[in-house]
DNA sequence: CAAAGTGATGGTACCGTTACCATCGAGGTT
DNA sequence: AACCTCGATGGTAACGGTACCATCACTTTG
């Protein structure tokens, strides 16, 4: 009363669940070499006399082995895939962050695990505890503000992270960005500097864009130390877009009459005002000064061209996977956080 | 004394390379119950008793348990990773086909796996290869040209396939897309419609971008029925944006001083070329109508509003993840190609 | 009342790869 | 010549889960 393997036939150990791909094994095989010699021929060929490592190629390419990256993974605990978080997915600003990061990690043999918590950080917290499951060779995570849960967790993780979108002391080890409030405050300068005393601020969802918030912060300060202070501050609720940005104009204009120039939150709002001031006939800059924050290529292509502050987004997401990168080679990276800067782009709007 | 479990004795003769953190045995043993158990309160929780359930719960909280996914993976020989293959980072059409598809595999569990090509077929093959070794439960990739080597790998996978962007037969196992060569007629159509007998098309690396290629074709065959044809095909080599548009449209006009409308392969060239020519002085659509491909939110905001085809490409994304969830879920799917369709919007500008 | 479900739980054997050590021969050193 | 180093290759045991039974207490059924 054991087994009833008795009289069943005799050949039938036990059902398999392969995957039916090719394995190691049948490559090592064909090949006539030890599995393990495969893996070193895959992963580190220079160890390998290049007889063997010529006819393991052969048995790769002749049985189509694709080695699998979960055993792989599991044996070594670590993986290729890096997680890129980032709170929203329906502004393009992102997606140059995403491009410059792609651009690098791609090439390294990474590949990239997109997140979007849509500025949730209970959803950020959730998000990154499955993507940790993963065993990720790196991470990178927008912004510095997170749940207390989120950072604990990375921290215990141990491996390489950037935080990235604004500069500033890294939660968790690494930062790459810019600083919104000197940003703020450096177009408050310039309004300044053009002559400009009765200025005002229009941000959309102030409350989670915590940047924007920053950057409207550092205008303000400016304009306070100037001893000019700020003439109005225009908060909207819905996600900015062009159109919204030209009905914020006309809502500035006839509300506060005698306003001299706006800062929008970013360029997607100012372009939007710039365009519905020519439908209008509102004259740019003489009745109204108009900049954003961002520097999309957009803005060079209105009339006037828009003053803008230019992020550097495509350098960040790319600097952020070379520091990864760096750490993950197992080199000291000894600027934990770097501030990527910014520049205003001084044009005919203001 | 029974099994030396979390010895991490320094005079262990034998050696661990655990990742360190907790595993399904320390759960187990925590609540103790066998491991399985805990494998079947986390993945199908139905199926254990509510009391071992709480304990097991309990136990993963206080462990700070986070489950080993490669591990699940290769024991169950798939993984919840969906791998999103794109041509370009740098166009922002991408940017919302895959918002759609993250809305909903998010949702369901699965993670997004971020590719690009380039538009070069090689490298999507190779990268292909690459995320096959990940088991994905399913994968989305753009177009339906690709090398015969990745179509073969895909087919032979198995799995659950989605090529999106254009609408035909799919090559491997579903399609949802829309007809480039119907749109260009329908702006052909549109073009004959408003009275335009001397009309032409803007486009820019036809040769990569072979679906704007098709929006050509689908043109040029609907003015040649009409027996009109067509009066010129301008074709530049830089990568399409809204500068680039606003010069595409001051050499269409010296070249062809008698050209009425333009039709341009997407809406940046075509806001371009309305910005363009406001600043010129030229009157659209009296001294030249024009045309855009995309629907860009930009396109209501320029005076005049532009004439644009709207591609739905949230949709596209969102119908391609919920196919291949269908899929994946074990339902027929008996539509296996979609004409997702677009909208000619006409407005102003023509 | 025995036989046959049924539902909850456990035991064991994998999944496919790499880390760690052992082995073995060649060439260099003392 | 004996010893040592080193480079190439191989053997074995994990890595951390899940699939596939087996088991066992209870019900349901004929």
């Amino acid at each position: 009363m054991s087994k009833p393997l008795t009289d069943n036939a005799p050949t039938s150990p036990r059902r398999r669940r392969s995957s039916g791909r090719a394995t190691i094994t049948d490559v090592a095989n064909r090949a006539n070499v030890a599995r393990i010699t495969v893996s070193r021929a895959l992963n580190d060929p220079g160890t390998v006399s290049p007889d063997l490592r010529q006819r393991i190629e052969a048995a790769v390419a002749e049985l189509g082995y694709v080695p699998n990256r979960h055993a792989g993974s599991l044996a070594s605990a670590t993986s290729s895939v890096v997680p890129l978080i980032v709170p929203s997915l329906s502004n393009a600003v992102f997606l140059e962050v995403i491009r410059g990061a792609q651009s690098l990690l791609e090439a390294e043999g990474y590949e990239l695990l997109l997140g979007n918590t849509d500025y949730d950080v209970e959803r950020e917290q959730k998000l990154m505890q499955t993507l940790l499951g993963w065993s990720p060779a790196g991470a990178i995570v927008s912004g510095l503000r997170h749940s207390q849960g989120t950072i604990e967790m990375l921290r215990r993780w141990g491996g390489p992270c950037v935080e990235i979108m604004e500069y500033g002391t890294p939660n968790i080890d690494m930062n790459v960005g810019l600083s919104h409030e000197a940003a703020g405050a450096a177009m408050a300068a310039h309004f300044l500097a053009r002559g400009y005393q009765r200025v005002g601020f229009v941000g959309t969802q102030l409350d989670w864009d915590y940047r924007a918030a920053q950057r409207l912060a550092g205008f303000e300060a400016a304009l306070d130390e100037a001893g000019v202070g700020i003439t109005f501050v225009k908060r909207l609720e819905q996600a900015s877009t062009v159109g919204l940005g030209g009905r914020a104009l006309k809502a500035v204009i006839a509300e506060h009459p005698h306003a001299q120039a706006t800062f929008f939150a970013n360029d997607d709002l100012a372009v939007g005002a710039i365009l519905e001031a020519q439908r209008a006939g509102i004259r740019i800059p003489d009745d109204m000064a108009i900049a954003g924050f961002n520097g999309l290529n957009l803005g060079n292509h209105v009339s006037p061209r828009l003053t803008t502050i230019v992020s550097p987004r495509f350098r960040m997401g790319r600097r952020a996977a070379d520091m990864l990168l760096a750490r993950m080679r197992g080199e000291s990276v000894p600027q934990r956080a770097r501030n990527i800067g910014f520049r205003l782009l001084a044009q005919e709007s203001t």
